[in-house]
DNA sequence: TCTATGTATGTAATATCATAACACGTCAAT
DNA sequence: ATTGACGTGTTATGATATTACATACATAGA
């Protein structure tokens, strides 16, 4: 099964970097854990049912979670409630690119972009506390530029904002 | 006094975001400290005897210390050693912009061009752990430009990166 | 000068985030 | 059957950060 069969012509799918705009969650959901499935599949990788409900928790929405969040409701669904075996799930799921760790939060999300090539920046909301996923590819060329004048070379970045979202600036 | 007075024209501190090369680091910390005077008298804000120290001990190399190695120098030295007397001094340093909180290692660094206006980006050595402060202006458009796509507004931004410094690559 | 006010510091207690170390169960290869 | 790799559970501990309250100190009126 190819990866990413419909995600380029499908209206849920089409922009899914806009987690601010309002679209079908559900559909947005459900795409990204059928794209786990495969992506831990290609990487000869083993989506267990602690992986999988921790990926579905964070998928609930463009939120971020921190892993004492993601704790609590497992050990309320019986899976071990010590902090662990949240760590070491979420551990494996950003190894296989399908969340983000959220720096700023301490906090993780769920990535709106498995299975793809992608250069993460991510947006998040002071009031709301969404998180959007944008692309980094632009300003990671500029800050690798800018370390290669100093010799630095660059293996990871982490590119985030805080601000408001289209939504909150009304509120505000 | 003026704030910057021969920053611009002086060796030590003609290219002080170039943290990895060889410099006069004795005066890159006595000139920060001396600017650090200048600014805080400028917002008006009082430069005391623990937040003084506490720059002074950022300032002693490029790495990043954490609050309570940070707390661990004051405390020897006679001053409280409870966690708000680091949290709040370092705290002040960074809303005076003396210094920066880097957070991929929850850790301090001094500022290295305080009462410059400038859009860091940190630059951290994952081998000796030294950090540079790199110019992200350029970066920080791309990001800007890339948020307002989603319709976001970034107040703040975190631009880190982590890689190996010149001297390291050399060693790897 | 005296006192009121804001600000800085000290301290105790607690909250939040994260990892080390070990035990046990499963499964696949030998 | 034995071994080894891996995943999960659990205990314990470590690392980072904040709340709340008490005390000291500066400075600005009265
Ligand atoms: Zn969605
Ligand atoms: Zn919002
Ligand atoms: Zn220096
Ligand atoms: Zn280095």
């Amino acid at each position: 099964m190819p990866a990413m069969p419909h995600a380029l012509d499908c209206p849920g799918c089409a922009a899914p970097e806009l987690a601010f705009a309002a679209h079908d969650h559900a559909h947005c959901a459900h795409d990204a854990l059928e794209r786990a499935e495969a992506v831990t599949a290609a990487n000869g990788a083993r989506m267990t049912p602690v992986r999988r409900r921790v990926l579905e928790i964070l998928l609930e929405n463009h939120k971020a979670l921190g892993a004492y969040d993601v704790l609590a409701r497992l050990g309320a669904e019986g899976f071990g409630n010590q902090p662990p075996v949240a760590y070491r799930a979420l551990e494996f799921l950003v190894e296989q690119g399908l969340a983000h760790r959220i720096q700023r939060l301490n906090a993780f999300t769920a990535c709106t972009h498995p299975g793809e090539e992608h250069a993460p920046a991510f947006l998040i909301c002071r009031l709301c506390h969404m998180v959007a996923e944008a692309e980094a590819s632009a300003a990671r060329t500029s800050l690798d530029a800018e370390a290669a004048r100093a010799g630095f070379r660059v293996e990871r970045s982490t590119i985030e904002a805080l601000g408001l979202c289209p939504a909150c600036q009304g509120a505000a």
